[in-house]
DNA sequence: ACCTGAACACCGTTCAAGT
DNA sequence: ACCTGAACACCGTTCAAGT
């Protein structure tokens, strides 16, 4: 006589997400996420292979996001005014949802790091802003410049990790203006 | 009667770092940690409060090596020169040591990230630097641009979050040489 | 077919008891 | 003064048993 279903693994995930947003990634309990969609860890296991299993696909739900945050900021007339646009969603995605772009790049037990195919699509727009700016022979070297500045610049904003003086909105203005120039000079 | 001491303050801390070097943060564990330093769990609470007071000490252990790493690498004649040997020596240290590098910036449990003014005082060499290139006005905004960069670089290296095509070394030096370009130009 | 309780191997941490 | 074993509250995960 089968059981009727008491969640289902969208619900999981979700349930994941609004953890990990809270609590962080070290936060994610699989009995925190039973609790949370009513059901008794044991049976999470139906629809989830573990909790890095979870974590994965907690992750690429943010990824996604990430690229269309990222795709509509982008309008594909005005390199320039793209790049900014993109390192301003950028920088307002991770700081609205800092639980959840930490997950990105936190270091996922056992080879649970989402698939590399999602990375490149979330940053697609940029590939294709530093194409407009740079030729397509160094549109990918560009696009690693700028995403690896914007990430490790709301990576250490998010870490508190330069709160020294000054002002971070103008650093970072300051960054986007410098990238720019470096760009479109060459 | 005292009991003679097992162990020390800094033995274990060095075991510590040898863990979260071969099994990441997350490996380590306070039994791992005892058994390598050849004593039971609980007597560790005499000389740590606890894992996340441990993480810090390690990081702390970490942010020194790379200050003196960055330090060594600058020599303070020719700034242009020493933004390339800086970043070269930030990409040296975190390759050789990832687990240590990854230990910096991971979200450790309930805020025992290491000072601040550690944090400062590694990346001096970097703010003298950029002090050198673009006045002392702006060091501070270029000093973040540079190590934003290079921190987002090394993450999405060692995540192997951007291995997909094209060579990472020439994207790294393109990355400097763009970096040089945009503190030199302005 | 899905859920549950019990169980196992692991955690971090506390504390009374030993020397 | 330092160490230990026992204990507690928590983990992730497995599995036999229920419906």
């Amino acid at each position: 006589m089968p059981t009727p279903s008491r969640t289902s693994l969208s619900e999981i995930v979700a349930a994941g997400l609004t953890i990990v947003e809270s609590d962080g990634v070290e936060g994610l309990t699989m009995q925190k996420v039973s609790a949370a969609v009513g059901v008794q860890p044991p049976s999470l296991y139906k629809r989830v292979a573990g909790r890095g299993a979870l974590l994965r696909l907690i992750a690429e739900t943010v990824l996604e996001d990430l690229g269309e945050s990222l795709g509509s900021a982008a309008t594909g007339f005005d390199p320039k005014a793209d790049l900014r646009a993109l390192a301003l969603a950028f920088r307002a995605f991770a700081r609205s949802r800092p639980g959840a772009y930490r997950l990105l790049f936190a270091p996922l037990p056992e080879d649970w790091a989402p698939d590399q195919e999602m990375f490149v699509a979330a940053s697609l727009p940029v590939l294709r802003t530093t194409e407009a700016l740079v030729g397509p022979e160094r549109a990918l070297d560009a696009a690693r410049l700028v995403t690896a500045w914007a990430h490790g610049f709301l990576t250490m904003e998010l870490a508190g990790a330069f709160r020294m003086s000054g002002d971070l909105d103008e650093a970072f203005e300051f960054g986007v203006e410098r990238l720019t120039v470096s760009l479109t000079a060459g």
